[in-house]
DNA sequence: CATAGGATTCCCT
DNA sequence: GGGAATCCTATGA
């Protein structure tokens, strides 16, 4: 069985699957630019909203791969995670920045004068860049407003400790792209991930 | 440039 | 009641 979209195999682990999903292109409503950043989280991860089990917040990342899974954190900003593997297990890939590359015009108006350069480097950024809110929790990334278009080439990963987390902060799946202006945080490590 | 503190909602203990 | 997969602004070096 799998879930391809993309290119990808959703079903895969989510280590696996945030590192495929560097240099893929997300678009909502025809907005978005090429994924820079990503974060796996799975079931047995102390750092993951799964880790405790199903809840009212996480439901969706037990639900069918290729999805999303959106959560509001610290009260303020939205996260946008694609869930992986199997339904029910409840792991996911949190999409931390992009390159914006469609609708920049659009993205900037969101985000406000004040801060229109940052428009994707960081998971709360991009979200309110692509107007990313509870109510796109839970779709089908195969069907709109979603559309994810798969990369072309090679591209040069980096990998790193994950971000804002207090647990399993040693286990390095953080994903970027090497070298690219638009990560929220620089990677340490500057060899092959 | 680095650090610090506040904003604000929801879930879990 | 506490803490959270964050961001912004202000302040001081």
């Amino acid at each position: 069985m799998s879930t391809l979209l993309a290119g990808i195999d959703f079903e895969a682990p989510s280590d696996e699957v945030a590192r495929l999903l560097i240099g893929v292109t997300v678009l909502v409503d025809g907005v978005g630019g090429r994924i820079v950043e990503t974060e796996a989280y799975d079931r047995e991860d102390p750092a993951s909203h799964a880790f405790s089990g199903p809840t009212a917040r996480n439901a969706s990342m037990f639900g069918p791969p290729a999805h999303t899974y959106v959560y509001r954190s610290y009260g303020i900003h939205w996260c946008l995670n694609f869930v992986c593997r199997e339904a029910g297990h409840g792991a996911g890939v949190l999409i931390r920045a992009i390159e914006p590359l469609v609708g920049l015009d659009v993205m900037r108006a969101r985000r406000g004068l004040e801060a229109a350069t940052l428009l994707g480097s960081g998971p709360g950024r991009l979200c309110q860049a692509l107007a990313i809110t509870r109510e796109h929790n839970a779709m089908s990334l195969a069907a709109p407003p979603f559309e994810l278009v798969a990369r072309e080439g090679d591209v040069d990963i980096v990998a790193g400790p994950r971000i804002g987390i207090t647990k399993a902060m040693d286990v390095p799946w953080r994903f970027g792209l090497r070298g690219s202006p638009h990560l929220s945080k620089p990677f340490k490590v500057t060899k092959p991930a």
